[in-house]
DNA sequence: CGTGCCAGGTGCCCT
DNA sequence: AGGGCACTTGGCACG
């Protein structure tokens, strides 16, 4: 866990940090005043200004400034970072192929370059998703309703796969959706569209929908009372 | 931009920094070795690994390592950043109310920490958007068909908003739904519940439906004939 | 503040 | 590589 930090570094010595730690395998901070331009899936340029640029050797880029969760500009893994000196200034681009586009960075001011040299992670370890709502599903079905039998999950409808397929008490094929957190009318749209595919292709008269979640929105009931559908309340995060 | 960095500083210093540079405002970044824990609307745990974690003074936390483009880790802005010294160890936890959720690190190894103040920053400017696109088609009616005529955007339904709704050659009652990029079943579901809606609210006996993106996928296209709706292409970046 | 929806969404898995 | 979908989705705008 090496750290190598530069204050207010010269254009060469930052470039050479950041190009000799790129490749070494390191992450590269950079803390400066900078314009941004993006062009790709969308175009957007962004005025000078001070921000935190982190930059990964697997290609990834973020701009950071003061506020905000979120990167104000950005490259997601998988591109190159190229460092030029133009004009005396800095410039750090940013290119990716699939979809085809690149970030520009022209730093104006350099207050701050570092290198740390992290090792590789371990995988988070989550708890509480749609999938552990399934599992709770799978081993205890009466959840959903009495005499409620699975069958099958992510079988295949020609509207996409199925969380649970099953039977009912009657033995009328049932529909299961799963979300881990309220929902709104896109879930019962869905749970709709496989329920609508299913019955054109399961060869049955009806099938039932049941959509399973935390709590459901006021439109998103009145849109599932339309199509016939019902919802279980049930939470992912197992109640003690 | 003032800029402050301790190298492998001892925990006391460290704390020092933080709690002083997120009190007058500044971006904290820390480099060190850690777990992490988050419980809220999920739970995760992260065992020791070296990582790059950034606290922004409005409650964002961000835990990097040394790949990829989402933070391992996080915490949205809004909340409150608390330091603490355990047993010699450097503890930084994260709280958040509504939702409530909290990220705790405890960091068994300092390498380094900084603080940066970064100035209020601009806006992005982005062309290229889905309202890009709309305001397109407003100005070129004839873009989604000959004889369309806008009347409205944002029309309520019960089933949601309408991105644009107005009427074709014959006076028959369109909606029309635009997505910036290739679009998939969700859309297609989206406009279809917006027609639906539609037929009931508008006291019409037909109304159309219209997707407007610059491509489809095929199970897309398959759902849109099912609902007899049609699909124009049409980019959102204007074609020179 | 909740509801609904866009986003350069990202990431994962599957075909 | 493209499709389909979950995500601690985040963020904004509106009622």
């Amino acid at each position: 866990m090496g750290v190598t930090t530069r204050s207010r570094p010269d254009v060469h010595t930052a470039a050479e940090l950041i190009d000799e730690s790129l490749d070494a395998g390191h992450v590269c901070s950079i803390v400066g005043r900078c314009t941004v331009a993006y062009d790709g899936r969308t175009q957007s340029t962004l005025p000078a200004g001070e921000r935190l640029v982190v930059c990964k050797p697997d290609g990834t880029l973020l701009v950071h400034h003061a506020a905000g969760h979120k990167p104000v500009n950005w490259q997601p893994p998988g591109g190159t970072h190229d460092i030029t000196l133009i004009d005396g200034e800095l410039h750090l681009q940013s290119r990716r192929d699939a979809p085809d586009e690149r970030v520009e960075i022209r730093f104006t001011d350099l207050r701050q370059v570092s290198a740390y040299a992290l090792e590789e992670d371990h995988d988070r370890d989550v708890t509480g998703s749609e999938d552990d709502l399934r599992q709770r599903i799978l081993e205890q079905p009466t959840l959903v309703e009495e005499g409620f039998q699975p069958r099958m999950t992510e079988r295949e409808t020609s509207a996409g796969p199925v969380d649970i397929y099953g039977v009912d008490a009657n033995g009328t094929p049932v529909i299961v959706e799963c979300k881990r957190r309220r929902v709104g009318p896109d879930a019962v749209g869905q749970l709709a569209r496989y329920v609508a595919a299913a019955e054109r292709e399961y060869t049955t008269k009806t099938v039932r929908g049941i959509l399973i979640a935390p709590s459901i929105t006021d439109r998103a009931e009145r849109e599932l009372t339309q199509h016939e559908l019902k919802w279980v309340a049930l939470d992912p995060i197992h109640s003690v």
